[in-house]
DNA sequence: CCTCCTCCTTGCAACGTTGGAAGACAAGGT
DNA sequence: ACCTTGTCTTCCAACGTTGCAAGGAGGAGG
């Protein structure tokens, strides 16, 4: 591999023998030049094997067609399965995604809300997890934002959220019904810092309090985060508690998952003895033991709806914030009995 | 939200009133320029909100601190992982990865071998899984590519590997181990364009000869691609015509996910009736039912050793193609009675 | 033969940045 | 007063691209 400089313009023009604007007309396919120039120039971009340099193209056209995701991380499958139907919805709209990940540690979130120092991108997809929402409404920087959740309420930017809400009423609804009445929300903590949190506990509560069912504080388990070994030691801790729990509801099918672990290590039926409902509808959800009910969201509309309204901005469009909600629904499988 | 321009070097310039070149000096952290100057442009700097424009920069710098990766999904956990391993492994270096899809698709992955069409990436991760490799060997793009996994043999590139064949003697040695004689391999296809199936396979039936038991041509159970679904579908027709099996290696951890559904279905007790290992320990084996006896490939140093590789390359390293390996062990769980 | 028009091609400038070299200025030495 | 030295700042050019306006060639019409 020889330290060869990449073809540029100027070499095609070159070895044409045409200057450079034609062979950039011949690129950019505009009217005006001849069948046979045209042909001509094809010829030796081909055996050059020219391919225009990006970063000269969008210098002059102001627009780079990159856009950041900052998301938590791209492992757990939730985000996983966002950021991939994201990558392809950026691809529908011939934009490319550059990811980064912010662990949902607060610096690196407001690292992304604030552009990360360098201006190359024409716009940004966050998933904000752990920051604080004033930080989101003092952005300076003027890149166009989606903000993907519950957690970016009160940020002057695009969003599209969840119904979060009526999700943890769907699903704590879906235990009543099944005559459950010692059911466990599993997945509290500060409930303060997460919007997202927050919102699922009061869906719950609200389903609970139309059922007639009092809410025991002892069912409200909390968990460090919302991964599956927390599911798993949450579960215990709430049943070496409360051994009377008949139903858990988590707040997303990770902790679910743990709690299936934990339910079948303390030898308890599922769905038995204890009905399981999680919330996102992983992949996972179909093929775990026993098979998850959980909530479903459609990642791949919220994906596009999201690329939608950051187009728009792209394209100068002048509007105040708007907020777009996406659809859930609720998926009965084997955990609750389906 | 006025449609003001960036704030640019020169903005920063007339505001202070400077040159231009001494607001870049004194973002660049360049010698020779009074304190006092120092402060004094960092003050009109921080009240304008300047941020370098990336494409300028780059442009004259000649490299845009953008990695592609090229990756069949990230939805799978395997390349998941990978991915996120590969997004922290980029930002140690102070580069920035941009993810594209190839969905396994030859197409798309011929796309990303030949760079997409325009120039703009200083570097290219590929993860290639359904490409010719004459394709790869022919690589017209001089951009530096880095191809990760068993299938980019014969390309003219540099490649982090993994013994795959290693990995199915280990795998399958330690199901013989346990007493199994009927080991089936679940995942086979068309092993021609296949190098990671090949060598899984090769190094089952090594394990196999050097334990003195004979390869059932009926214990290769073929799937079309490698996920939950398929190793459900398999282990469903590998148990209708072999139901004496008593052990299964699956290609990879999702399989082996769909296997253990299927044998729970099925009413075969794990690791009793059936002992089950999979590939790749993926965070998921931790945590179904039973826990999934797998060959642990770490994904961390691989996104490091890869991008190593890759830097070398960026700073102009010109030597033949290298090939690194990476680490792989056996982690046994309770779907082989660990 | 000249003019005008059309069609095709070219030159110039600019996008925002930085390396290199030249310029300005002050202080110190002769 | 002049030169030297060193420190700080500015100027120029270039990275590769494209919009704009002007340039050139050739044909049709007078």
């Amino acid at each position: 591999m020889p330290a060869t400089r990449a073809t540029t313009l100027k070499d095609v023009a070159a070895a044409a023998g045409v200057s450079i604007k034609t062979v950039s007309n011949v690129v950019n396919d505009h009217p005006h030049v001849r069948p046979e120039m045209r042909e001509r120039v094809r010829a030796f971009i081909e055996q050059l094997d020219y391919r225009p340099n990006g970063m000269g193209r969008q210098l002059r056209q102001g627009r780079s067609g990159l856009i950041a995701l900052a998301v938590p991380h791209v492992t757990s499958p939730y985000y996983g399965e966002l950021t991939s139907a994201l990558v392809d919805a950026a691809r529908e709209r011939g934009l490319t995604l550059l990811v980064e990940q912010t662990d949902a540690d607060p610096v690196r979130e407001r690292q992304a809300a604030e552009g990360f120092g360098v201006r190359m991108v024409d716009g940004l997809v966050f998933v904000p997890l752990n920051i604080p929402t004033g930080v989101l409404a003092e952005r300076r920087d003027r890149t166009p934002a989606v903000l993907i959740g519950e957690n970016g309420e009160g940020a002057d930017a695009d969003r599209v959220t969840i119904d979060s809400t009526a999700i943890g009423d769907l699903a704590t609804t879906h235990l009543l019904q099944l005559g459950r009445r010692r059911v466990a929300f599993l997945g509290d903590k500060d409930a303060e810092r997460s919007p997202v949190l927050a919102q699922r506990v009061a869906g719950y509560r609200r389903a609970l309090q139309r059922a007639g069912v009092d809410v025991d504080p002892q069912l409200l388990q909390p968990t460090p985060e919302w991964e599956r070994g927390h599911g798993h030691d949450g579960t215990a801790e709430l049943l070496a508690a409360r051994p009377d729990v008949d139903a858990i509801f988590a707040a997303n099918d990770l902790l679910a998952f743990g709690a299936l672990h934990a339910l079948r290590r303390l030898g308890r039926r599922v769905p038995e003895d204890v009905a399981v409902v999680g919330v996102d509808d992983v992949e996972e959800s179909r093929f775990c033991a026993p098979t998850l009910t959980t909530v479903a969201i459609d990642r791949t509309s919220l994906a596009r709806q999201a690329l939608a309204l950051l187009a728009e901005r792209l394209d100068g469009l002048d509007v105040p914030a708007r907020t777009l909600t996406a659809e859930h629904h609720l998926v009965v499988r084997e955990s609750t009995g389906g």
